[in-house]
Formats: C-alpha cells, structure tokens, sequence
DNA sequence: TTATATTAAGATAATTTTGTCCGAAATAAA
DNA sequence: TTTATTTCGGACAAAATTATCTTAATATAA
C-alpha cells in the first residue's frame, strides 16, 4: 500500500506531532529512536516534508522538528502519503495502465472506485491532532 | 497497492481466463503481447501462478496456458495477488508494526479495517469469469 | 570568535524488485 | 527417432528502493 519512506514518513510526523503538542522540538535521533527507524535515511525523508511544509526545521543546537501547534488539526494523513509517495496511490490505475479511466476501464476499475473513495477520504480526514491524541493516551503505538 | 509482478498476474490471468472461455490454450508470447509485459518475467510469474494451480500450463508444440472452463467463476482476484503478492497486504500492519493488532494498534489501524475489509471482500468476490466477460465485450482493456 | 550541536545535501552502497538469457525438460508431429 | 516448439529453472543483469557515510551549512552558546 504504502512505500517504506512513506511508512517512515507517517509515523515520524506523528511522533513530531505528540511532541509539538507540549511544545516540544524534537531532534532526528529522537525520532529515528521512536519509530525504529535507519537515521540517516530518516533524516532524508524528513527533509521531503519539511520541503512540503508540513513539519520545521531548525538547525543548531537544540535545532529539530516541530510542527505549529495550531496547524496540527489541519495536516492530514493523506498529504504526507502524497508529498512522499505522490498521488499515484490515489489516481493511476490499479492495474497499471497509463490510462484508464470511466471511459477506457481497465477490467478491475470499477471495482476499486468505491475502495479508493474510502481510502482517499480516510487519509483526508485524519488529522495529525486526533491521531496524536490516541499516541498520547497510549492507546497506540510507533513501534514495535 | 499491487506490485508489478502482481498486475503483471492479474492481467496475464485475466488473459487467459477470457480465451479459455472459447476453449483456446495460449502461449506466453500471446500473453505478453497482450497485455504488454516483458516476457521473460511474464514467465515466471506464470510459472507462480501454474504452482498454485490457478493456472494450467503445458509444454511442447501447441502447449501453453489455460484454465479449467468449470473454475473460472470459482477463482478469485484475491487468489492471485495471494499467490505472488502474499498476504501482506490484507494482514500486515499498514505502518509496517512487526505487530499491530486491536490490543496493540498502529495509529491507523482502526482506520484501515474497514478499507481493508472491503478491498478484501470486492478481490474475493471478483471471479474470473465475470471479469472477462467484461473483455470479451470490449467494455474493458488489458493494455494502453 | 570559536567550539559545538544540529540539520542539509550529495555521493556511495546494499538490498529488493524487475527484467533478461540460456540451457534443460517435455511434448507433439514429421 | 528426430526435430521443432514450448514451458521450466537457474544464473545473471538492470533498475528502483532503501540505507549509509561524509562534508557543508546553520545556529547556539561559551
């Protein structure tokens, strides 16, 4: 479904996002720690976010992430899988034709655009601040 | 969603499914064309498929694939992205957790039960037969 | 201003997935 | 029985993804 960067990417945001609840700014090695996952290879994704703005960056000491407070209710799930894995999960055909659409169907088409409307609505109404919520709750978890 | 090898399957199967309906055998160059995949890993894939017999193969002159008229509505989709995709995809944590279950969730498993269930339900009810009969009336296509 | 802590960026490496090649095995027909 | 046709299986190769390493840039604080 989604791409390990992607899975990285998701769960690291999150982790930033707990943490910017309390005001927190968190450094790469924190999070890497958080999510079990490689740094340096981390450290690459959250540049692609940074870039998308979804998370800051600051350098230096005590430099980190961190995510504006009053933005995390409006950040999705789904714009993270789309500044990392792009919108191909949303929109290219399941069977990787390079078209297919209503008009030209590929022969499971029809059956995915009912899947893909609840997928895509799913990721687009989780917002970092109620996902956030549970983690803190303990109610979920990062790893494992 | 699926790998490569996996729609490679899914549209070689379909393929096949849609001439066995008329009782003709196809060989592995007739698949690849007609679905546009590179041969030789068409090949493998297939010989993926023949192993869990979801497909018949036969060597020699005049050999190629097939599939038993009588199954076709009996095969699902979902049989054949378990077969080279495993099913990683319907029970594996969406985060990648090594566990992730409703006693000890990833942040997005309750979001993904119901997605999952229904990507689940629509493969496994998507047989075979129904699918090509949508081929054989041109209302779908295997390549572009 | 210098030392230190931290992320950024680019080069490189390892791993996985995708793709190719070639000889072996099987089958049918001449 | 020989030859031709076809899939099978293993080795190999290319490409994409994942992961690491090293140096640069930036910011803080002593």
């Amino acid at each position: 479904m989604f791409s390990k960067s992607c899975k990285y990417g998701i769960k690291a945001t999150l982790y930033i996002a707990q943490k910017s609840q309390h005001d927190e700014r968190v450094s790469l090695k924190e999070i890497a720690d958080a999510i079990n996952s490689p740094i340096a290879f981390t450290a690459k994704i959250l540049q692609i976010l940074a870039k998308a703005t979804i998370i800051n960056s600051t350098k230096g000491p005590n430099g980190g992430f961190e995510i504006d407070k009053a933005q995390l209710s409006k950040i999705s799930i789904h714009q993270i899988v789309e500044a990392i894995d792009g919108n191909r999960l949303f929109d290219g055909c399941v069977l990787g034709l390079n078209s297919c659409n209503a008009k030209e169907p590929c022969p499971m088409h029809s059956e995915f655009v009912i899947i893909r409307k609840q997928l895509s609505e799913t990721l687009a109404t989780s917002n970092l601040l109620d996902v956030a919520l549970d983690l803190n709750l303990g109610l979920t978890v990062l790893k494992r």
